[in-house]
DNA sequence: GGAACAAGTGAGTACATGTTCATATGAATA
DNA sequence: TATTCATATGAACATGTACTCACTTGTTCC
């Protein structure tokens, strides 16, 4: 989480400072890379990643989701704050359900794209 | 890491069958959801989303890469030892110093749609 | 061979994170 | 109103993980 200061990391000369340069010009932003990791660290979670796939079939009430899952409605609900807050999930209230549905048509895509590598490696 | 055995989660009659049925037919295999949070967990970190992000801008050693980041070349070797495994960079080597590339098309598409979505959120 | 150095690695540590358990909230129903 | 139940949430706990530090390996150059 903290970086060192100064940037002499390798004490003498193995820099090849023009690969250096130009990759340095064309580096992330510390937001973006954060922001990346972010997104991809919500999806880097079993238990989310199921969530999210069991979503983009449909719509689903929490009790529903644990059902599919099988898991408690307790853990469900603990990451699907995470997910709501990452607005990658939209709610629905009606009654004492609260229905979930996808939120984010990127998601979609980057689960298609995975699940692509995943397949084919 | 383990799930209750029985499904009968929600304890008495929140279930919305009709829904339950169709999401479990189309649900994910476990190994598909295993993989998939493998490869996002992967990416979903600040340092190893740096490093993948200036592999993609040219082919470093490990000193490059640890000055373009301002981290320590040890972090760097741990971090990209992940990588290498998971098949998302290849090394070759030319005396002292060991050069990375990309090794995943994917991992290209991966970054570039993850970009979308935070650039637009 | 010996010095210098890039890279890799194991142990230790600090911190993040996912789950469970207990409990709270809020809506429907009796 | 009291009960029941779906959902949310805080605390505690256990596990995972990213870093540092010390050390090893393997290569180049003297």
């Amino acid at each position: 989480m903290n970086k060192p200061t100064n940037l002499d990391v390798c004490e003498k000369q193995c820099l090849h400072l023009d690969r250096v340069e130009r990759v340095r010009g064309g580096m992330l932003g510390d937001e973006a890379a954060e922001g990346l990791a972010e997104i991809f660290g919500l999806l880097g979670d079993r238990t989310r990643v199921r969530i999210l796939h069991a979503l983009s079939l449909g719509e689903l009430c929490v009790c529903d989701i644990s059902a599919v899952l099988g898991a408690t409605s307790s853990a469900v609900s603990h990451q699907l704050r995470l997910l709501r807050t990452a607005k990658l999930v939209k709610a629905r209230k009606e009654g004492k359900n609260v229905f979930y549905t996808l939120d984010d048509e990127h998601v979609r895509q980057l689960f298609a794209q995975g699940l692509e590598h995943v397949l084919e490696r």
